[in-house]
DNA sequence: CCTACCGATCGGTAGG
DNA sequence: CCTACCGATCGGTAGG
């Protein structure tokens, strides 16, 4: 039997690994299924066989991403100051896959328009986030490690802003913004206890 | 004499109008001349007529926004609390007008990438802010009005960031993000007086 | 400013 | 998966 259902898994993998670094080259509307195909070194055409539309290979890419964030979510700790620590650690883990962070800047404006594809992801995607982080931040004032008169929803709503927003930033000019350090300053202005510490 | 001057340039600032609106809609890469001239009410070749390519009129556009920021300028203030006021100021301005918005999140994703017409531009136009943020955040702390050991440079790349990030969450999500709240917590908790008061 | 056109490119389909 | 094709749309030009 040479019809294996495993080499059209790692073809599509391979589909969806190159359109990720496509659309953060131009954007979602910005991208052709030619110039993805030929990438992987197939047609247009033969790019359809596998994603019948545009859109249902943009909804791969984004369930994609779900799986891995999932995947870290099992591993992960319940709200508090280890997550928020852990969520500068992903800014620093991306840094290092500037095109992630590319196609997350790009996509994210460009889903704003109510009609776009990804505008109910990116919709869910920010609630989820926010929530995340203002949970933590509740944790802390329940700790009483947030500074006196500290809103954790205000909190939370910020610094998910702030991720975003200095990572486009940094695209645009690597050498003069420093993301993590950004929000290392950031929390630790919110803090009465060291963000770091604690680890021998 | 019916050939005026003053018609041409009449029909460039519709154009420039239409332009923006199509481009805060579809981005750059996405809008079509033919759109764009079907709103002034001409055909796309009369455009061209105009701006004699694409690229000429996205030039266009970022410059009367530079104009309309100059005569701003002209009657802004020194760097320092009142600076800090109106950017929050131009904040709540913004949201009034979420067409410019729109415009300008989606307009700079699209030019993180180097090849962009309009990624000099933004480069340009990061710097140029945060620099005036900085600015500001120096003059508080030589007035002692700056929270003890809070770096004005941090200072004010965050606060740069934030406004740009939070203003992509509230285009996609207008009801549970309060941008000109945010700002204003940010602002506050980096005080070491209160951001408002002082006007009778 | 328009009509009329160009070559290029797009997403998608038929038919194997 | 490919070849071959479709209709639609793109930015730009010629020529008035």
């Amino acid at each position: 039997m040479t019809g294996s259902y495993l080499k059209g898994r790692i073809r599509r993998e391979d589909i969806i690994t190159a359109t990720v670094a496509v659309y953060a080259e131009a954007g979602y509307h910005g991208s052709s299924l030619r110039e993805i195909a030929r990438r992987v070194g197939i047609t247009h055409a033969g790019l359809l066989y596998y994603f019948p539309t545009k859109e249902a290979l943009l909804a791969a890419v984004l369930e994609r991403r779900d799986a891995e964030d999932t995947e870290r979510e099992r591993l992960s700790v319940p709200p508090g100051l280890d997550a928020l620590r852990r969520l500068v650690a992903l800014a620093a883990h991306n840094m290092r896959h500037p095109g992630i962070v590319d196609l997350y800047a790009r996509l994210a404006a460009e889903a704003v328009t109510v009609d776009h594809p990804a505008h109910e992801y990116f919709e869910q995607h920010y609630r989820m986030a926010r929530g995340y982080a203002v949970e933590s931040f509740r944790a802390l004032a329940a700790r009483g490690e947030l500074r006196a008169g500290t809103d954790p929803e205000w909190a939370g709503l910020t610094f998910v802003a702030l991720m975003d927003g200095l990572q486009v930033q940094w695209l645009s000019n690597r050498e003069e913004v420093d993301l993590v350090g950004s929000l290392r300053f950031y929390l630790q202005n919110l803090l009465t206890v060291p963000l770091d510490q604690d680890q021998p």
